[in-house]
DNA sequence: CATTGTGAAGGAGTTCACAGCA
DNA sequence: TGCTGTGAACTCCTTCACAATG
């Protein structure tokens, strides 16, 4: 779902598949939490158990980043969080931008667990001229005016775009020209990117209808089971096409 | 990637692929704005387009809902929209409560997407004595210890999580006692549910850790195009496991 | 002998390419 | 003629099940 282009064949790259990239921030959640209480190992079971997944996958995924378990024992916690940092590229420090401070970019700002892993807010940009200077979560708000030499100077390179619909896609291609080439976007808008640039998107309505789907479902569910419960079995299974009896030909409204 | 369990064989169940429900939203809002703009009808390849996805698998997904194309012609957008809309449960009125109004909270009950899709903010619930009563973009807060009230006086069945990581789970397990079968959850951790309820989880920083992923790997491949264009072909290819020459045996904290 | 690492089978999602239809 | 709807091929991911092994 990330960036819908891969990069390139890749030269014979050590091909990590993007599902389990996905999965490797989880693991490395649950190993710290393991690593805080200094527990020394772990098995695939137990921490397949605390990240949420079936431990075959966890084994496999761990499989691709090389043998790092010891069998009839387990993973060392330590061992497995440096591997795991080293691989998500958390070893180094990434400097990130904020661009639009409104609710939601002071709510990323304030953010804590921004910090912890290697991500450090270099810069809040806002378009607002009222904005600037005003310090958010003890960082100074700086105006889009300046956004180029921002970027520049601070060698940024992902952005978080938290601006409303209308200016994400601007703000996104002079985010691209000024040298960003990951962007985490959180304005409900598809944004488009030369190729080499990652987008990954975070989008509150989406998620709601999505559950609202299969919130609907269960509701439906339920009819149906205390239906077929009465045993009454009247539907008439034969309708044209749409899976639906009585729908309005043309919309209303 | 939402909810792990798949909610049953479904008796006979038109199953719509998750990977299809996940991509309605976007269609959606990609109609919606055609339909304001007042075009009538639109071609598959302009709709994929606008909703950033390749045109046959538009196709196939909509052909999971029904066949509501004209050959020769494209989708009529007023039609699809309420075709998608139903299909997505949004003809009715979702109400959904916020636990947890920090920063984040408050800027979720101030996004306006919310309301303008079938969700209502029911309530802003939070466990700070402090907050209740203040209101947040015009809804009063209210207090953790009537939340099961609330759920119950509100028919909610979807309740949104952001509080910090520490209270998360067991807020979940307050909203499914009283009746919540949805949930998003922004906390940072994995929540456990019976079967039945559906969790889905936003979460930034495993965001920026998947972008990280692939910043390195750019950054690596830059070098590696390099290396290869001043055909210095020096690479020793033969670590005997990890893909990885220099990494300590024991990590270095 | 408990637990990893992994071939092989199975399932889900994507893309192709073209038949079918307005 | 132009565009939809879809079988079939393909790629990616998950799960199974067991041989390998510290």
């Amino acid at each position: 779902m990330a960036t819908g282009r891969t990069h390139r064949p890749a030269t014979r790259s050590r091909g990590i598949p993007e599902a389990t990239v996905a999965r490797l921030p989880l693991y490395l959640r649950a190993l710290t939490a393991l690593s805080e209480r200094s527990v020394p190992t772990v098995s695939s079971e137990e921490l397949a158990a605390a990240a949420g997944v079936n431990s075959a996958k966890l084994r496999k995924d761990f499989s691709y980043l090389g043998s790092y378990g010891t069998r009839g024992v387990g993973y060392d916690v330590e061992y497995l969080v440096y591997q795991i940092s080293r691989e998500l590229g958390l070893t180094q420090d990434w400097p990130v931008v904020i661009v639009g401070i409104g609710n939601l970019g002071a709510a990323l700002a304030n953010y804590g667990g921004f910090a912890s892993r290697g991500f450090r807010v270099a810069a809040l940009i806002d378009a607002d001229p009222a904005m600037a200077g005003k310090p958010v979560a003890g960082i100074p708000v700086q105006h889009t005016d300046d956004l180029e030499k921002i970027i520049k100077d601070n060698g940024v390179s992902i952005g978080v775009i938290a601006t409303p619909a209308g200016a994400a896609q601007q703000v996104c291609e002079r985010l691209v020209a000024a040298g960003v080439t990951s962007i985490l976007n959180f304005a409900p808008t598809v944004l488009s990117v030369p190729d080499g640039v990652d987008v990954r998107k975070v989008d509150l309505s989406i998620e709601l209808q999505i559950l609202a789907f299969h919130e609907q479902r269960k509701a439906g569910e339920e009819a149906l089971a205390l239906a077929e419960a009465e045993a009454v079995v009247e539907v008439s299974e034969e309708s044209g096409k749409g899976p639906d009896g009585d729908v309005p030909a043309v919309m209303p409204a």
